[in-house]
RNA sequence: CGGGGCGUAGCGCAGCCUGGUAGCGUACUAGCAUGGGGUGCUAGGGGUCGUGGGUUCAAAUCCCGCCGCCCCGACCA
């Protein structure tokens, strides 16, 4: 294995791929498109659920957990979402296997086990969910129903990379039922901005709200809402949706409820989720050439300390430094101390540059001796020597900063990147040699937006819901346009 | 599904064209030295060369089939 990582300016894609395995985040498995998600990249992707988990219960909502498998007469009730991922769906046909009659040692599918209906390997949770629904609502005394669940789906794509579309994912999904239109749209957008904020506040990553067209609307639904960052590459990713689902679903299943007056309503209906493919967001948005950056916030270890060991006489030292990771640890601060003598001071360096830990002590007698302490920043790579007086306060304040720098650094490159364009011969030459958001006049017609994505790969990622009034003219067609959209190439 | 590539030690790869004792880097084990940015030297262990068949005195190498994976496109969170 090469020490260095691929440079994001030769190869972004290799670089990625290189760095979710040697930062030791995952790795594909035996199964095609299918990964294993690694010890220390699951823990970052629990902090994200921990965090999400506690801002949808300040936001009413509570966990349950619907099954993993979809009876296909279930799948099929809402059109437009069972024809929406119909093309990418795993089916359960048969319940056992048994063993092969022309091969000792090898098993067969048994032809007589065959289910009477196939089960679909739910690809998302809608119709399970309203389903079930059906039998819990009957009243408005019933409703606001604010669910959400935690679990797995498959998608079964062409292509998969890691965290960025695999064939099983992780995720959140909400579902929520309402009496009324205003309530389920208000509910949407409440969503979305907690999705914003998360970005914002937690991924370090700045993100544009906005509404998606209907080409790329969520099957099923009436208005899809979606948040899109922008990568290193310039690229868009879509890092989370909440979808206003009208009555699609509630009629589907038949989901009414006895309105105060007696009268019998079909119930309003929205659902939200956002999936590991965040990690992928977080990797690309804010990690160099020599690893992972990670905002403290969802760092599994904020700090590391590396004592710098010389020969045999280091119990001080050593005892120095568990004190020192106690009480950065009692002053809420995540620390790893890494005293093991198997690994030289320079490896952890570079291992730890690696991981993308916010902050890097190395202590050796040098420093006691001088009460200080070598301090590493991961976002800027700076060197310096801090006192160990008052360390924690110095630490906490710092953390802050780096993640507000991290932020910062990536709404640079994004404002950077985002260019108001009017003409379609600009749009295509930017497209290809500086890559970024593109915000242009476009028809409103879906035939436009479909020749444009044909003809550029670039699609509109979202009207954004801050946009200026700016009456102008289609780059495309000519015609009259409310405001500019956002282009971009996206993930 | 179309195009390209790859399957040889835990990992990364060479060897294949031109068939003849399976190699390199790294990781691993041991010893000695070293120690403030991925230590150095020495010795050692580890491989049915993806799989099935064929050609041949002889196959990692040539031929045919199959399987799997990766990358680029179309599709998509």
């Amino acid at each position: 294995m090469s020490k260095s990582l691929p440079k994001r300016s030769e190869d972004y894609s290799a670089w990625y791929n290189e760095l979710v395995k040697r930062a030791d985040l995952a790795e594909n498995s035996a199964v095609r498109g299918c990964m294993v998600i690694k010890p220390y990249g699951f823990a970052i992707w629990e902090k994200m659920q921990q965090t999400l988990d506690r801002m949808f219960k300040e936001t009413g909502h509570s966990n349950a957990y619907f099954p993993l498998f979809v009876p296909k007469s279930l799948f099929e009730a809402e059109e437009q979402n069972a024809e929406g991922f119909a093309k990418e769906c795993a089916i359960v046909t048969h319940y056992r296997l048994k063993a092969d009659p022309n091969k000792k040692g090898k098993l067969i599918v048994d032809p007589d086990a065959k289910l009477e209906e196939e089960l679909i390997v739910r690809p998302t949770s809608e119709a399970i969910i309203w389903n079930t629904y059906k039998g819990w609502i009957q009243s408005y005394r019933d409703l606001p129903l604010l669910i959400n669940q935690w679990a797995n789906v498959v998608r079964w794509e062409m292509r998969t990379r890691l965290f960025l579309r695999t064939a099983e994912f992780l995720w959140q999904e909400g579902h929520t039922a309402h009496s009324t239109k205003d309530e389920a749209m208000e509910e949407t957008t409440r969503m979305l901005d907690v999705y914003a904020e998360f970005a914002h506040d937690f991924l370090a990553l700045p993100v544009i709200k906005g509404i998606k067209t209907a080409n790329e609307r969520f099957a099923g639904a009436e208005e899809t809402f979606c948040i899109e960052a922008m990568m290193q590459d310039g690229k868009a990713l879509q890092a989370g949706t909440s979808h206003f689902l009208g009555q699609n679903f509630a009629k589907a299943f038949d989901v009414k409820f006895a309105d105060k007056n007696g009268g019998l309503e079909y119930v309003w209906g929205t659902s939200w989720g956002v999936s590991t493919r965040l990690m992928g967001a977080l990797i690309m948005a804010h990690s160099d050439d020599n690893g992972l950056v990670l905002p403290p916030k969802l760092a599994p270890w904020q700090v590391v300390i590396v004592p710098v060991v010389f020969g045999n006489d280091n119990e001080a030292l050593l005892n120095r430094c568990k004190e020192l990771k106690s009480s950065l640890q009692k002053a809420g601060i995540s620390v790893m101390l890494d005293d093991r003598d198997t690994q030289k001071p320079g490896w952890k360096f570079a291992e730890y540059e690696l991981k993308g830990v916010p902050v890097r002590l190395a202590i050796g007698n040098r420093d006691l001796q001088n009460n200080s302490i070598e301090l590493a920043r991961r976002d800027t790579m700076e060197k310096s020597q801090v006192s160990l007086d008052g360390i924690e306060d110095y630490i906490k304040n710092l953390l802050d900063e780096i993640q507000t720098n991290i932020y910062q650094k990536a709404l640079n490159f994004r404002e950077k990147q985002t260019r108001k364009v009017d003409d379609y011969a600009t749009f295509q030459r930017l497209l290809d040699e500086d890559p970024g958001f593109i915000l242009a006049h476009w028809d409103g017609t879906p035939e436009t937006e479909e020749k444009i994505k044909n003809e550029t790969k670039a699609t509109i990622r979202c009207i954004p819901l801050e946009r200026e009034e700016e009456p102008g003219t289609c780059m495309v067609t000519g015609n009259p346009s409310a405001g500019r959209v956002l282009f971009a190439r996206a993930y």
